[in-house]
DNA sequence: AATAACTAACTATCTAGTCAGTTATTTATT
DNA sequence: AATAAATAACTGACTAGATAGTTAGTTATT
């Protein structure tokens, strides 16, 4: 049996597709919920924006903090464990693993829709404790404590001058983690712009000058 | 137009105090927003928070966001030329100004719940792009200048390396904004505490090393 | 013809903003 | 000094509008 008909694609068509509906759902989710907020952000835009109707979009998710769920756990989980890995293969210098955690921050996440998470765990920390510990926990300290086993190493090969690793590792990680935020949310209204590779070069180079034992 | 009213409680004593309350909501609103965002915070609870009712928020401010603007606007403004006229009348070095607008920071703004501001703004970038750009160019941008003045005078009299005093700028302001942020969002929730007068130290050290000429 | 992905219209609820009425405080009068 | 009238700060019940979540029905696909 064949389709001889025509069949152009008149508005209101839709197909069946199981299989990417929630990957969909969770690109417009993680766009909406980052540039209005979770309150701010109507199911109606979320699906409009994934080409849905709302009610697709519960037949997915049971309600709209599981959705929110979903899109953090999806999202970020991966990237941990992607850099963890970078790191426990890692022979070099710790100055150069540092330079390296950096620029693939830059590449994976700051020039990524990922970025958008930080901001959307700080401004939703409130509202969601029981998620913003879950971040804390599987994404922050995970990253910290990364962080500072490089210092660590770089302290034990004499690489680094003796500080605490614990909190160079905040030091470095927080200008990292506000230039995540800062892109989402404050960086395309400012009219000073600015190079975030340059800014990432400067730091390193700052830092890791205060750090090495000869200049 | 209305139907009977019902007998108000005749118990429920108050005070007419014209001039604390416009503080006093100001007050709980910055609490409010901070903790549950700007959509997420209801008028009532923002009334019920200063002691009052809705309609007598609704008295001293034309609506929401018009709160909203007020809060930023008293809370932060005085502060900003507060640092301005500290830094125009500084005689000493370069690195120990620094140190003391660090301080500063801690003392009149971490500490305070000032530090509620960045997050609020940051949080509410994408619902009031008018308010973030407001923020941006009377206080970020200014900030900016201020510390990058800073750096350019340790640099010219010697003190400091060659480097891009912008971008330095912005490196040293990212943790010191993003501590602020951190503070009035996730630190409550990490189990893994830390003192933030020793993160500052600590940032203040290896930057400061870093940028120093001799070591 | 059967299945299930999807739609669209519905409802239940929540809250920003309003306003008629209440009460603390001030001012005028005795 | 006591009392009444006037004023305006404040209340709380109300409305209008918005949106999370539901479901009966429609349509693509097997």
């Amino acid at each position: 049996m064949s389709k001889n008909h025509k069949r152009s694609c008149p508005v209101g068509r839709w197909q069946r597709r199981k299989e990417a509906r929630p990957g969909e759902i969770i690109d417009a989710a993680l766009e909406l919920f980052c540039e209005k907020g979770f309150a701010g952000t109507r199911m109606d835009d979320v699906a409009r924006h994934a080409g849905v109707t709302k009610g697709t979009v519960y037949l997915y998710f049971e309600n709209k903090e599981a959705l929110f769920y979903a899109l953090v756990n999806e999202m970020v989980v991966p990237q941990v464990e992607r850099a963890e890995n970078m790191i426990a293969n890692y022979t070099g210098s710790a100055a150069s693993l540092i330079e390296i955690l950096i620029k693939q921050w830059h590449e994976n996440i700051i020039k990524t829709k990922l970025s958008g998470i930080p901001k959307l765990i700080i401004s939703e920390s409130g509202n969601f404790p029981e998620l913003a510990k879950f971040y804390i926990d599987n994404v922050i300290q995970r990253g910290r404590r990364m962080m500072a086993r490089v210092i660590e190493k770089g302290i034990e090969r004499g690489e680094f001058i003796k500080c605490d690793p614990d909190y160079v590792s905040r030091v470095i990680l927080s200008s990292m983690v506000f230039t995540a935020v800062w892109e989402r949310s404050l960086a395309s209204l400012d009219d000073e712009t600015y190079d975030v590779e340059k800014f990432f070069d400067t730091q390193f180079e700052i830092m890791l000058s205060g750090l090495k034992k000869t200049k």
